[in-house]
DNA sequence: GTCTATATGTGGATAGAC
DNA sequence: GTCTATCCACATATAGAC
């Protein structure tokens, strides 16, 4: 799962402010793109935030795409590592509950990044077409596999391997996009860090019950 | 849960083709802002796709905002109807499963609607403020109240209600929030209706057993 | 009720002084 | 490398003819 975004970088040598500024701006993008999207975050908001002058985000990348696409490729890095390191000689009973819970932290130390990759799916995924090629779908199906596998071996129930991950997915994600729905629900204006917690015990307990790993 | 919007809606008498070009326009905003946004999303797009001039969109709805609030109320209206269904005096396991039908099923029918809620509350939710309020704080309390009372009565397993209610939001969501990003795991153009089938099966199985409702 | 024309602001992007 | 000034396209919104 590679994601190609240098072609729309700047291409200059990076030195030591370059590295800095390029960071600050980085990360004032994924703030305001997690808010309003591609189409509705302007360089003067991404510029106001990162406390520089709007010439010089164009000075650094290209353009408004070429910004947004390193916001992207950093999300997808971060992304990919994790669900890589299920492999079918693991015992679901341990490594299941771990992703689980590396999901949900996900979801509480990177809740923007969630929330730029979750707007650009909403958007339909136009800037993400050749991260979700043929190549993705083989991704997705060897990752399914595993679960196959350990259905075949009697570690878990015969649920549809698809349709988990999907639910693994939707409900951890759900921490971090939501979280303003799930703040007003429970009352608190930030999400405390034992709301995380009970997540993740709650979560894990269901789904691993429910898949005949745990009873 | 009441959603007050009338205000921003021009005040007008309604004859047959104010209904129907109101109707319209609605349609063609909701696809809009839930592509784009409400920041992302441009009169000249709503008019364009409802076929009118933007000068009759601001004659229906009197500014951009007064739209997006009509395209939301229309949305809470749709949303708040099935969940208050539940109560404590149902099976779970005959009521779980058909809420969790119901849940996908909106999935299937209205996903541009789940997508301008999930649009908003990504964006922060600001248009929702009055939406959720103590009101709602106190009317997820009573919902919650429900499994609670489920679970004295010992008709399911202790797991803690508030994040049981997050699952079963986040999962069903999933497949109209992140239709494209299942689509393209699944190899699929569209999602074929066996797909909200087989979504609907495995998130029953799975949730129903993982709180002790089936074994 | 409908739509053209337009007023006024903000968008992305760049030229060019420093 | 940095930032002011500016170009031009497009944004929301409205005036006013029909």
């Amino acid at each position: 799962m590679q994601f190609e975004v240098d072609a729309h970088r700047a291409d200059r040598p990076a030195g030591r402010i370059r590295q800095q500024n390029e960071k600050l701006i980085l990360e004032a993008a994924e703030q305001e793109f997690a808010r309003h999207g591609f189409k509705g975050t302007s360089m003067q908001q991404v510029a106001d935030r990162a406390g520089l002058p709007k010439a010089n985000i164009h000075y650094y990348f290209n353009n408004k795409l070429g910004l947004y696409y390193a916001v992207l490729a950093n999300i997808i890095d971060l992304w990919d590592s994790t669900f890589n390191e299920l492999s079918a000689d693991d015992d679901p009973a341990v490594v299941l509950p771990r992703y689980i819970a590396t999901k949900i932290e996900f979801s509480r130390k990177y809740p923007q990044a969630s929330r730029v990759f979750a707007m650009e799916i909403l958007s339909g995924g136009p800037h993400l077409s050749q991260y979700f090629q043929q190549d993705y779908r083989d991704w997705f199906r060897s990752r399914a596999a595993v679960f196959e596998q350990w259905i075949a071996a009697g570690k878990m129930k015969a649920v549809d391997p698809a349709h988990l991950i999907f639910l693994l997915w939707g409900a951890t994600q759900h921490y971090a996009d939501f979280a303003v729905q799930i703040e007003a629900a429970l009352g608190q204006q930030t999400l405390a860090p034992e709301v995380f917690d009970t997540a993740t015990e709650t979560l894990t307990e269901i789904i691993l019950t429910g898949c005949g790993i745990r009873r």
